[in-house]
DNA sequence: TCGTGTGAACGAATTCACAGCG
DNA sequence: CGCTGTGAATTCGTTCACACGA
């Protein structure tokens, strides 16, 4: 990709986007959007350089845990000094693949959707919803944030010519497994899932999901057993 | 607790509740969730025992992992046979304090907090949301479900008052912290964080954050590494 | 015989500790 | 001298494989 055409930039050990694919945990992969955002604040408040020990500090692990996440994918530090945050910052960004915009769809027009579609940070980190689709026929045709609700049944024909990348799943459980096929069906394979049921989805389709009733049933299970 | 007051009970090998606290991992948790919801639909479908292995294959996870896990907190089940649905159903329900209802309060009615509190599952699993706050004064006196949206200044009053035990923080990250502080003074040591920030707790108080930037990030990541 | 329960083997992820470079 | 980068040690979680009981 573009990155020898940044004359300053090579210096750099490791070209980062041809890094041989040693599976990366997904924890890692989790951590390193986090150290983003944490680097996101501080470059605004004009800081230049950190150190891995601060950055733990900052989003909780340990300095070691740091170094060993970036070291995954070349090194960015410089000895002694730490990192250049704002460069450090463009590395993961690159590293995480944020340096594109990402076209996805949402599918359910329900609460969880509407509080997606209002969600700012989405489309600054360049996730761009470019279709919601809902089977309510009193709520398709409706505007919704810069989109109008489109009727489930053109999604598979809207998917495919909008040439959609990532799907994220809003609809009730039973409605989400039949969703996800044709999602697949048509050319997605990225999805994030809210609805409260283990998806299938074949190989070479990734796959999250976020289930608030799991999360609660976790902090039931620390209230009782910390308790007595 | 009241366990052996239970006459019934006594061929039970492991008394569950009163297991040594051996530490159990946030997945098996995690697991043991999502096999109690598998375990409800087999329940409600009329079927009476499972295996180990049918019930993995539900899970998305292996037979001896489902094993192990349940091994953890005790001999459930019938070797040559498997477990009988509403009896494992019952003891996960034990084991992640799920016999009981939960008092639960709601920090931030915006689009997050409203998908939440008509969210069914919550009320059916226990949790009872018995508060709602905003700062926005346009908000506050407004009914939300079966509540009243309540001042934030009254947060702290109201938290101790109705003996408050897990929060459900919707606000923006940069107010997030401080309404993190206020609530755990109030005596509430169970926080589901809803904003993009990286919340401190002190020990004792049980943390679980939901950050879909980080989950589309991530969706993100493996799309940018598979493709090539 | 069948499927659980579990020690033992394995593998993955985190932490340690230090050599090496700026 | 300070802080990174990284092998080595360790801890943690998962998988294996089989003895045992229904």
């Amino acid at each position: 990709m573009s990155l020898q055409s940044l004359p300053g930039a090579v210096a750099k050990k490791e070209p980062v986007a041809e890094m041989r694919s040693a599976k990366i945990s997904e924890s890692a992969v989790r951590r390193l959007s986090l150290y983003l955002r944490l680097l996101q604040e501080a470059d605004s408040l004009g800081q230049e350089t950190i150190s891995s020990e601060e950055l733990a500090d900052r989003a909780g692990t340990t300095a070691a845990q740091v170094r060993k996440d970036l070291s995954l994918f070349g090194s960015f530090g410089k000895r002694g000094l730490g990192y250049a945050v704002s460069e450090l910052l463009q590395e993961i960004r690159e590293i995480l693949g944020l340096n594109r915009s990402w076209r996805v769809a949402l599918v359910g027009a329900g609460k969880i959707g509407s509080a997606l579609i209002t969600y700012r940070n989405f489309r600054t980190r360049g996730f761009h919803i470019e279709a919601v689709f809902d089977t309510d026929p009193d709520k398709v045709g409706k505007r919704w944030g810069t989109q109008t609700i489109l009727d489930d049944t053109e999604m598979g024909s809207v998917l495919a010519g909008k040439r959609i990348e990532i799907a994220v799943i809003a609809v009730p459980a039973d409605a989400a497994q039949g969703v996800v096929d044709r999602v697949v069906a048509s050319g997605v394979s990225a999805i994030l899932n809210f609805a409260p049921v283990r998806l299938r989805v074949p190989k070479g389709v990734s796959l999250r999901n976020v289930d608030m009733v799991v999360e609660m049933e976790g902090l039931a299970f620390a209230l009782t057993s910390t308790e007595r």
